[in-house]
DNA sequence: GGTACACTATGAGAACAACTCAGAATAACT
DNA sequence: AGTTATTCTGAGTTGTTCTCATAGTGTACC
């Protein structure tokens, strides 16, 4: 029973894609439901209409089929967040964008995200596994921005590029975190990014000049303290 | 071959402990070493120097098995951060020494807070899950800090505690990952605990009122008054 | 001091799931 | 139609966690 409807006008190369993809697919439904150790070979090659071995010809084991599930969503959340900027010029207005799509695309693929989080983090072998190239070319998108408002004087430079990337993205994961714990509402989205965005934007912002802020009154009030300490020892 | 070297001191109930303290640490080396998957119960009991059934009369499952080791861990974290800030009045440096002492202590354990993070984080049984108390205790001592500063008017009360909360903590974690890929030099740990104060200060930091920056002028506007009335009583 | 009894330990093997592989089925090409 | 290359199959192998019937050990009571 070789079934999978050999439809006439597919090449043998199509046909395996698409098995390929209905495979991904069951794949990922089974992880969503059941979780990595939970989601069985045999489940996943039944449901897709193949048997178990087939499997194998498609993916090296159980962890490349996750992998490939997890690649799909990071080629979506990087094509999203690429496409989203391009029509923004305001750096805030992108950070903005960037930390909504990031949430959105998180929360309505949290359990896929869990994996990832479970499976391949570990920094021993990160390098060397996929998700470390995935990751890699979503994040660019938003160092590119930094980089960008960095240029146009807009966000501090005396931080360095990484503590901001780990600060915005530590910040969301850990506030996604918190809402799936709370089973907070849709909206309650808005209130973290919100929250994040003006974090980010009094800790890294740049003030205009002629209305600077903080560090730049430091040397001011120290000069005021020279000056009080002479005054002192004269009187 | 009874063995465990029945001490002639040792009441029963003490044998016990003792041999659960053997398993636990053998345990600990042999997930650190091999990860959660890769640490063989047959080689755990055998290092124990017990029968693999006798280590499921201490622990129901391999699972159980890693929550004591993460346990242990979590306990001695929240006990450091209590002592800690018990000599320090400076809401800023009761901060930076929680991040610090998190920072500290989580490099420390590196390998074990990456299984915590792989096996304990699923939100949908986080709840029942033991490592969600042990996080509670843990947290509550950052939180006690936070509110203490807010009621301080230290630092801004329109900000969401757990906003602050997962700021620091997520901030922290991605920068400790970043750190661990990096294989930086440890000094590099003032530099994350540094910049992450700074950010949180400029970012929930309170300014007094009239004045939008964080270091405080006042101070020394009040020492010049004074010297000033001198000098005028003097004249 | 001996005997009953509860507690503790053992390790062979049951249960289970990922993964393999020799052989069957199928498509492609001549 | 025949030949070859490719793809598929599922029963079996392997490896690991966990169970459980049996055996050992310390304690308490007579």
């Amino acid at each position: 029973m070789p079934d999978a409807q050999a439809k006439p006008s597919q090449t043998r190369r199509e046909r395996l894609e698409e098995r390929e993809a209905a495979i991904v697919a069951v794949a990922h439904e089974e992880f969503v439901r059941n979780g990595f150790e939970g989601a069985k070979m045999a489940a996943i090659a039944g449901r897709a209409g193949v048997a178990e071995g087939t499997v194998y010809l498609y993916f090296k084991n159980k962890n490349a089929l996750l992998l490939a599930v997890i690649g799909r969503f990071y080629q979506e959340l990087t094509r999203g967040a690429e496409e989203g900027i391009q029509d923004l010029d305001d750096t805030y207005a992108r950070l903005k964008f960037l930390a909504n799509h990031h949430i959105e695309r998180c929360l309505a693929d949290w359990r896929i995200l869990e994996l990832m989080i479970a499976r391949f983090r570990e920094v021993s072998q990160y390098q060397s596994d996929m998700p470390y190239e995935y990751n890699k070319s979503y994040v660019a998108v938003f160092d590119r921005v930094v980089r960008d408002a960095i240029n146009k004087g807009e966000l501090r430079d005396d931080v360095p590029h990484w503590i901001i990337r780990d600060l915005f993205f530590g910040s969301l994961e850990y506030a996604m975190r918190t809402h799936m714990l709370k089973n907070a509402p849709d909206e309650e989205v808005r209130v973290i990014v919100d929250n994040v965005i003006d974090l980010l934007q009094r800790g890294v912002g740049k003030a205009a000049p002629g209305q600077r802020i903080s560090s730049d009154i430091t040397p001011v009030v120290e000069r005021l303290e020279r000056i009080a300490d002479r005054l002192d020892s004269a009187v």
